[in-house]
DNA sequence: TTACTTATGCAACATTGTTGCGTTTATTTT
DNA sequence: AAAATAAACGCAACAATGTTGCATAAGTAA
């Protein structure tokens, strides 16, 4: 699917910028974070076009949004943006090389009960060292 | 349990501050920012030194530490941080009053299936609003 | 093409995270 | 109890990130 279908679908503007951000998120395997993106595209984008970027496109579900163990929020493309956009995926973070994967969703059983209570935001980020770079470091 | 006694076995120096610091949280049922502390404690103790003190609160597991969707920290006393401190519980946060409420332990099969992977952190957080709230604003 | 709406860049400021260092204080050792 | 040791503290300073307002530029629709 390209960038600018993405973008029309969800109701954005279709701007260089944002085919530019947008791209580079679907061809990267890892989270990045605005930091990232500042550098990426240093002298290109101003730090606040990225900064409302990140806020839309996550808000549209375009990119879903991490937080890991110190606050710090990252962002990966959802592969699901398109279909399905109410399903949820815990996620796994590699501390070392920032790959992210989809790990499986909570079972079923489980989820009945939170759903008990009045649910905003369900955020769950397992953190470590993924095994490539496990080995790398022996 | 004391906050002096809880200090001097997670081999902490017994300081004023810092029980006053504990007993707050101590007396708190809801879950407590950096900010929250520096205005509770302002002209008292210093910025940076509830910094460290949350840092090495919440390493030694006296404090729990909590990151919600927008990546900011909080804290919550952990009534397990004398015995078992190793096991894991999601927690349950309200956006509009901060409380902060336990949830069951994930189940054992998917627990199994996580640990397969290699696991530092571990982090859940369900945010909503809580019943109270939702009724005071009806 | 014009009108309308959104995106962008820039400036400015707030909040939080972080480190180094000299001083003070708690604890241990003598 | 006094001295030695190690930890905690306050202050200064800076980095990173979040956030808003506003004027300008650019995309989209009529």
């Amino acid at each position: 699917m390209e960038a600018s279908v993405i973008l029309k679908m969800n109701a954005c503007r279709v701007t260089q910028h944002r085919l530019d951000v947008l791209n580079y998120f679907m061809q990267s395997k890892i989270a990045l974070t605005q930091g990232d993106l500042e550098d990426k595209f240093k002298n290109k984008i101003d730090r606040v076009s990225l900064y409302r970027m990140l806020h839309s496109f996550s808000e549209k579900k375009i990119l879903c949004k991490l937080v890991d163990s110190k606050g710090t929020l990252s962002y990966v493309f959802d592969k699901h943006s398109l279909d399905n956009k109410d399903h949820f995926h815990p996620h796994y973070k590699c501390k070392s090389c920032n790959d992210v994967i989809e790990l499986p969703e909570l079972p079923e059983s489980y989820m009945k009960q939170l759903k008990k209570l009045n649910i905003d935001e369900l955020n769950i980020l397992v953190e470590g060292t993924c095994d490539e770079c496990q080995n790398k470091n022996e």
